[in-house]
RNA sequence: GUCGCCUUCGUCUAUCGGUUAGGACCCCAGGUUUUCAUCCUGGUAAGAGGAGUUCGAUUCUCCUAGGCGAUGCCA
């Protein structure tokens, strides 16, 4: 068995594009057969090189691996110029030299009488031999098939005009070569957006025109943004690689696309052998579906909190790159994920929560230091700093033991003592338990935090 | 305009004629926690509208409305 993801290079992998992917993906894993990938490039005008890279390198980080190609149309235009040729001959294809003004006045009149903007059949009969190529689509029947996920779909061949196979330059369009690449590449289920439903007849007449075998159809639901409309730029990123750049982890983006049109049962986490064991296409659902960051985000946490510690690592490496952070010659980089792992629903958040450990900074977060940094806190930072630049075993179980027997000596409770702690070794406020912290920045840079805590309760005092 | 597809909490969804319509995200309240977060408990919130079929419809049929898509020498 084989499925097909069939991307047009006109720009990077997008959000709706790689949950088309993954659903064709999971559909030849499940049936144990190939997964193929083709380019159609056959729009030289809009196609580039950069879009395909992009493409590629969304596939590649998704980890959908394919089993063929990428094959790319403009290396086959030999093969659907035979084919063209060939409906030519057989006389169910046809020259049309209409005008594009032509064409546009007629669709115009047509629409004004209220009927479906079609060709008119104007050069069917006319024996020509240059122009456009045109198919002679059945004028009567109709075309009815069985979609995968949307059920029963029957169309009017009066609804269907003769449709364009071949530009007057010669170059094949869409609707021809999908049908003789799926055919040739032995497609046995063509998984899509369901904005092609509408061609659908039309290949299918194509089919029966050659006198091939059709495939089985499965039209995905769109996506939409929030507000309803189709998912655009401005619903926030819909590059698959702006959601690597924002902190998310592969997994959490493959779970939430899966999630977003199928379902089994209540189940909201699934591994990739789990999708691929569990998914079906009967349960798809029929309705677009609208993308939902909140949920992105809390699912990007869950795989942040459970994921395997040499996966997280390497996945955060291109974060503490890009944020320019070097974890040599600091604690212990597994240590310190664990203590960010449950605090962090990105992995940029990890990387920037990673900063307080790896390098030094010589000011508090403003807001934070006016509220913890008062001269009432002045003795219990010099408590820490006494007591701490004594302490030989720096380990969190004694760092632990200090702050509390600065507690009993200050007559304070913990709050009073741990929170400008913790604010003078994180510099925002932001960390986690304070012994574990303190531990992993290390006694000196611990000291030396505490010491410019008493610089800024100096400095206000004057 | 015409044709096609779609319609359960704000969002993702469960339900395969009989349920107090369930779960998840978000949000709210409470608890745990030295902060934040995690975690735990509880709460708010839905069958587009109208006809039928049926003892009984969220579920089946039809109509209407709304949304999306197509109507390209784009894919």
């Amino acid at each position: 068995m084989k499925s097909r993801f069939a991307p047009s290079p006109t720009g990077y992998l997008h959000i709706g594009g790689a949950r088309t992917a993954l659903f064709a993906w999971l559909w030849a894993r499940k049936e144990q057969g190939k997964f193929i990938l083709r380019i159609e490039d056959t729009d030289r005008e809009r196609s580039n090189q950069a879009s395909v890279d992009a493409i590629l390198d969304g596939m590649k980080w998704l980890g959908l691996d394919y089993d063929e190609g990428p094959y790319y149309q403009t290396d086959r235009f030999d093969r659907y110029k035979i084919v063209v040729q060939q409906l030519l001959e057989e006389d169910k294809a046809y020259y049309c030299e209409c005008s594009q003004e032509r064409l546009q006045t007629l669709r115009d009149k047509l629409m004004a009488k209220g009927e479906k903007a079609k060709y008119d059949g104007h050069c069917q009969h006319k024996n020509l031999t240059a122009g456009v190529v045109r198919f002679r689509n059945p004028a009567e029947g109709n075309v009815v098939f069985s979609d995968l996920v949307k059920g029963e779909i029957s169309v009017h061949n009066k609804e269907l005009d003769d449709l364009i196979i071949a530009r007057s330059d010669g170059t094949p369009t869409y609707n021809l070569t999908v049908v003789v690449d799926d055919h040739d590449m032995e497609i046995d289920c063509v998984i899509r957006g369901d904005d092609h439903i509408n061609n659908t007849p039309r290949q299918i007449n194509l089919y029966e025109a050659l006198g091939w075998d059709l495939p089985a159809f499965a039209h995905l639901p769109m996506i939409l943004g929030g507000d309803g409309a189709r998912l655009s730029k401005r619903h926030g990123a819909v590059s698959v690689m702006a959601y690597r750049d924002a902190g998310f982890l592969p997994e959490a983006l493959l779970n939430y696309l899966v999630r977003l049109g199928w379902s089994h049962g209540d189940q909201e986490v699934f591994s990739i052998d789990e999708m691929i064991r569990l998914f079906d296409l009967k349960d798809v659902n029929k309705a677009p579906g609208s993308f939902n960051q909140d949920k992105l985000l809390w699912l990007n946490q869950e795989y942040i909190k459970t994921a395997d510690m040499t996966h997280l690592i390497e996945q955060l490496d291109w974060h503490l790159n890009s944020q320019a952070i070097d974890v040599s010659g600091g604690p212990d980089i597994t240590k310190v994920v664990d203590v960010l792992r449950e605090r962090s629903k990105t992995l940029v958040e990890m990387a920037q929560s990673m900063k307080m450990f790896y390098q030094d900074f010589d000011r508090f977060d403003e807001k934070a230091a006016s509220n913890q940094f008062k001269p009432s806190a002045e003795p219990i930072i010099k408590a820490l700093i006494d007591h701490y630049s004594q302490l030989e075993d720096w380990s969190s179980t004694e760092i632990h033991d200090i702050v509390k027997t600065v507690c009993d000596e200050q007559g304070v409770g913990f709050g009073k003592v741990g929170q400008p702690f913790r604010l003078a070794l994180s510099g925002t406020g932001n960390a986690g338990s304070i012994d574990v912290v303190a531990e992993l920045v290390g006694k000196e840079r611990t000291l030396a935090r505490l010491k410019l805590a008493l610089d800024y309760i100096a400095q206000i005092d004057n």
